[in-house]
DNA sequence: GCCCGTCGTCTTTTT
DNA sequence: GACGACGGGC
């Protein structure tokens, strides 16, 4: 337990210094600074004002919580009622605690260093990186994530043949991440559950492999992060109390977003230390001030786990707690604010609350609805040529789905209009097998014991290891009882063929001389281990185009983990690879870029941006047929569209289509029963919906599928006129067609003909090189901006 | 052991 | 329409 804390900037602070102050005890001498107070509004005030056990600020979108956070937090130290190392603020993702560090930091100074401001997972891994030895791990441990959860699953469920039970990797990764989250553990949870229940039974042996093989392979799963911190505090009292000593102020913000297992953690932390298990202690502390933030309304995350109860019963749970409501709102219009009052009033059984703002009705709501997904893109697309050529800035503007499948229609027109995005999550890049190639190498050199990423590098690149050279190194391991790293390492003990024998023993001294110097800097690590294990070698010399992308992207890497190395003086492979494991799809945002950024509705939480679009607002889709028939799915698909709405600050547009293709197949689509619940005056439809939903569900999909398209047109609800007809839109889809225009001259004045748009006249040309965009004002479709290398034309006439 | 073609499955959201 | 599983030919 000694040296638990270094001296770093993390010590203790002394609790018993000359203004110790308990929760409860009263404010200390000093008050807190005018210009800390300054432009708050009462309730604001109040919540950054207020002392006591325990504080719920209910925070409606955009009424500045994050304001509120910041100033509590820089007040007490201000007030020294607290010293920085005693705070604990969490954070659901790195960006939100990178921000709350920076906002304190510019109202305090230098004097936030010490602060824990983290998320829930790196803060948990941080505690459990420091404690492993006591608690049987080693500290060198790797987190799995979900890919390498199925992948753990896949080889285990094969092996005990549980396949032909119908038991798959999603499933059984989906319960026992439930479990965890429950903080159940197998036994726990053996006990509760009915093993007459063969299915039951099969999925208990899994769960038990499972979690032997995390142990084995030293490394946790996201969900073992929480619960396994929980146990730890349980068990070990001692460490528990250091804890729960150190951090005497904790604040943690989206409380609604908590599952049992945070909660437990939560409650862990704030409890009193007495002095029999502290006996240095002058006196027993009363539990850690707790601060929590949320807003019901914006609970969205009840699938993995988080029970809106925590914030609903909060006052029941914590004695002695206060309430404060902000809903002022200071991001949006009216406008937009009536749109989402009018949504989330729709969801009974919540507490009432009002948003409002004094900052005047702004734009009316502007709505679409496109006879297909490449239809609504191009009015997506259109909007936002339009609004840049008034000013905007393109990182100023979000687009919104549901589902990660309807970026492809949204990428295909963006690429083609010449409008610069970015897809925010998705995570794209480290999904791509080189660089999981390479993160399993790095992996593989920090954490020897993970079987997991040494089998996927093992025969890569080509080395003549096939599926029965890995068997017979497992069986040899097992049989010896050491690990699969220890089995290549002993490789002469195996009957094999010489060269085979020697290529394991190459790979297996590489791995071991890299991992002899763990403190090195990851991206020199890195770059060793491309080079000398022959990956790059074998992607340079393929003849395979694709692969030069591929090496680009592993040298991608290697810049990235140099980056890091500059950010963080001193950060070792460790640390690395643990902040990769842990970025959100949030936290890749970088507002700097001058792009669009498209996400999901989960992923836009937190966030705004003066112009948002939310696109596929349909039955099916949003709400979603898989979550409208869980328990309370629907409200939290009404949530999760409130949320879409809150995050626009002057401009909102929605959209839908009348057919979405899926699986390459096309398929109607009805307007979303959400759309009506927003009061027509609000919206300025370009194109209003139908009301096909009204029969939809109560026809059989195919019957109307096959109707002329008059039918869609007539039933319109108040329909000025019909939608536009005209040709069949062709839309050119893939963007892997190979086009390349870059030969083409195009000058202003020229005639050209565009697949979709008909034909136009070249008004301006505008970049140079790959990059030359057209300006071109169409007979039928109006102005539109093309990226010339791409667009599906063709020059009729100087 | 490796390569390549065919066929079936799948998609909700994420730390 | 993408990806993985599987089987046949080398």
């Amino acid at each position: 337990m000694s040296g638990l804390w270094g001296l770093d900037d993390e010590s203790f602070g002394d609790v018993q210094r000359p203004t110790p102050l308990g929760p409860g005890s009263g404010r200390a001498g000093d008050a807190i600074p005018e210009q800390l107070l300054a432009g708050l509004n009462q309730p604001q005030r109040e919540a950054v004002e207020h002392r006591g056990p325990a504080l719920l600020i209910v925070a409606g979108a955009g009424s500045g919580k994050t304001r509120v956070l910041t100033h509590r937090i820089a007040g007490l130290l201000a007030t020294r009622e607290a010293w920085p190392s005693q705070i604990l603020a969490i954070t659901f993702t790195n960006k939100a605690a990178a921000e709350m560090r920076e906002r304190v930091e510019q109202l305090v100074g230098e004097e936030s260093r010490g602060m824990w401001i983290r998320t829930f997972h790196s803060a948990c891994v941080r505690i459990l990186r420091r404690e492993a030895e006591e608690f049987g791990f080693k500290d060198s441990f790797t987190i799995y994530d979900s890919g390498d959860v199925r992948a753990l699953l896949k080889r285990l469920i094969k092996e005990r043949g549980a396949d032909i039970q119908g038991l798959t990797p999603g499933s059984v990764a989906a319960r026992i991440s439930n479990a965890k989250n429950e903080l159940h553990d197998v036994d726990s949870w053996a006990r509760t559950a009915s093993l007459e229940n063969p299915l039951d039974a099969a999925f208990l042996e899994l769960w038990r492999d499972y979690d032997r093989e995390l142990r084995r392979a030293n490394a946790f799963d996201f969900d073992d992060l929480i619960s396994q911190t929980v146990f730890l505090l349980r068990a070990f009292p001692r460490v528990a109390a250091q804890y729960r000593k150190r951090f005497r102020h904790i604040l943690v913000d989206e409380y609604q977003d908590t599952n049992a297992a945070q909660y437990a953690l939560i409650r862990e932390l704030t409890q009193p230390v007495t002095r029999a298990e502290l006996p240095d202690l002058r006196a027993d502390l009363p539990g850690a001030s707790l601060t929590v933030v949320g807003d019901s309304d914006q609970s969205i995350y009840a699938f993995r786990g988080a029970d809106i109860r925590n914030i609903t019963d909060f006052e029941r749970d914590f004695h002695g707690a206060r309430t404060i409501l902000l809903e002022q709102n200071y991001r949006s219009t009216q406008n937009i604010l009536s749109a989402a009052n009018a949504v989330i009033g729709n969801n009974f059984d919540r507490r009432a609350k009002n948003l409002w703002t004094d900052s005047g009705d702004g734009a009316k709501i502007i709505g679409f609805t496109g006879y297909s997904g490449h239809d609504e893109a191009q009015f997506v697309a259109d909007e936002i040529v339009e609004l840049t050529s008034a000013g905007m800035s393109y990182s100023d503007i979000a687009v919104f789905y549901r589902t990660n499948a309807q970026t492809r229609a949204l990428e295909e027109v963006l690429i083609r209009t010449a409008v610069p995005y970015k897809v925010i999550g998705g995570t794209k890049f480290y999904e791509r097998a080189e660089i999981k190639d390479a993160m399993a190498y790095l992996i593989t050199v920090a954490n020897p014991d993970d079987a997991l990423s040494l089998r996927r590098i093992m025969n890569v690149p080509k080395r003549g290891i096939g599926p029965a050279t890995e068997a017979a190194l497992q069986a040899h391991a097992d049989q010896h009882q050491i690990t699969l790293r220890d089995a290549m390492r002993r490789v002469d003990e195996i009957a094999l063929g010489p060269k085979v024998a020697a290529a394991i023993k190459d790979l297996a001294a590489l791995l071991d001389e890299l991992s002899a110097r763990p403190e090195a800097d990851p991206g020199e690590i890195l770059r060793e281990l491309m080079s000398r294990s022959g990956y790059t070698d074998q992607l340079r010399r393929s003849p395979d185009p694709q692969d030069a992308a591929r090496l680009e992207n592993v040298e991608e890497l290697v810049a990235v983990t140099r980056e890091y190395r500059r950010q963080n003086p001193g950060g070792n492979l460790i640390d690395f690879l643990t902040e990769t494991s842990l970025v959100a799809a949030a936290d890749e945002l970088d507002d700097s870029g001058g792009q669009v950024s498209l996400m999901t509705l989960h992923t836009a939480k937190g966030l705004e941006f003066d112009a948002v679009f939310i696109t596929g607002i349909e039955e099916e889709l949003m709400p979603h047929r898989m979550a409208a028939m869980e328990p309370g799915g629907e409200a939290e698909e009404r949530r999760l569209f409130y949320v879409g709405i809150t995050r626009a600050r002057q401009r909102l547009h929605l959209s839908l289509a009348m057919t979405r293709a899926q699986f390459g197949q096309v398929n109607p689509a009805a307007p979303s029963r959400y759309l009506e619940e927003i009061p027509a005056e609000l919206i300025d439809w370009r194109t209003p919906p139908t009301t096909m939903r009204a029969t939809s569900s109560q026809r059989a999909v195919g019957r109307w599928r096959d109707l002329p398209r008059e039918s869609f047109v007539t039933g319109y609800r108040d329909a000025p006129k019909a939608l536009p007809k005209g040709p069949k839109r062709e839309f050119a889809n893939t963007i892997t067609e190979v086009r390349d225009n870059s030969g083409m001259v195009l000058e202003p004045g020229d005639r050209i003909r565009h697949k979709d748009f008909g034909e136009g006249r070249v008004q301006a040309v505008t970049g140079v090189d790959k990059k030359r965009v057209a300006e071109v004002l169409f007979d039928g479709a109006g102005r539109k901006r093309l990226l010339i290398k791409i667009a599906p034309i063709e020059k009729l006439s100087p």
